[in-house]
DNA sequence: GTTGATGCAAAACTTTTGCAACACG
DNA sequence: CGTGTTGCAAAAGTTTTGCATCAAC
């Protein structure tokens, strides 16, 4: 069962950091509850608050998203198309990973559950003198639909 | 036994694609090949040339390394420090992969080679349809020496 | 009132592009 | 000449910042 944060406890985890929850920073984390299966950047989080009509301005956007980071709220990640993208943080009991296969012709992106790295997170922690916390992993190739394309 | 490209070997791949090796392109790989231990931006790569007395543009130094990327030889690489780095794809008869460890506190990023992901590229290709054909892998964690300044 | 947050506009950065000039067979 | 390349300046795009105003306790 993957659990996303409650705004309750959000507004908990503010305080702590004497920062208040605002009305833009609930429908900023909104956004992504709504979403939570899209890789979204800050302009398309400001775009669709607008659209809800909402008047948040996009350097709220900004600093909501950076503070939420902050927070491992949201997790910041970069698919190399030249903005940032966030997207929220499940939290199960095993606090699975994650990642994320990007299609080079179409940008499509596809994500996958996989743990087969925990093993490796110890080994390279003990190789590397590094305490090591996350890792993100990216792999590259081509979605079928582009691989059908690619043979005509 | 890892190999770095040569000049020889560029001029004929770039005359493959009706590019000409200019000097320009040619000491730009040859600051990675100097520095083949680093990960440096563009305007890095300009500095460096600068410096050295070069009158390089910095449109060109961007133009050389997407062009240089493009032809994998060298690798673009995302450190979310809000510019793109490179780094000198080295080639061994086993075409190893080499990964990041990065530093939380400072940004340090060291180097790691492991095999143990080939497999599973191929278990992931099996399970999403998508033809995989790289993979980038970041660890993130404290480096030894941070780790003793956390400790105070 | 004090403190933190917001919206706007401007600024800061990185990267890309248009174009005249250049290089070289 | 012709083709591709360069340097410069301008443009484009993303992200950050300064500041006056606002909101909440």
């Amino acid at each position: 069962m993957t659990v996303m944060i409650t705004m309750e406890e959000l507004k908990k985890r503010l305080q702590e950091r004497q920062c208040k929850l605002t009305p833009q920073r609930q429908i900023v984390l909104q956004v992504f509850i709504e979403n939570h299966d899209e890789h979204l950047s800050a302009e398309e989080v400001h775009q669709i608050l607008r659209e809800q009509g909402s008047e948040i301005g996009l350097a709220t956007v900004y600093r909501s998203l950076e503070l939420l980071s902050d927070m491992d709220i949201l997790q910041k990640i970069d698919f190399g198309d030249g903005r940032s993208r966030y997207e929220i943080n499940k939290r199960d009991e095993k606090q699975h990973h994650h990642h994320h296969i990007i299609c080079l012709e179409c940008g499509n992106v596809k994500e996958f559950e996989e743990d087969l790295l925990e093993n490796l997170e110890e080994l390279i922690s003990k190789k590397s003198n590094f305490n090591i916390v996350d890792h993100q992993v990216k792999f590259y190739g081509y979605c079928q639909e582009c691989q059908k394309k690619r043979e005509n």
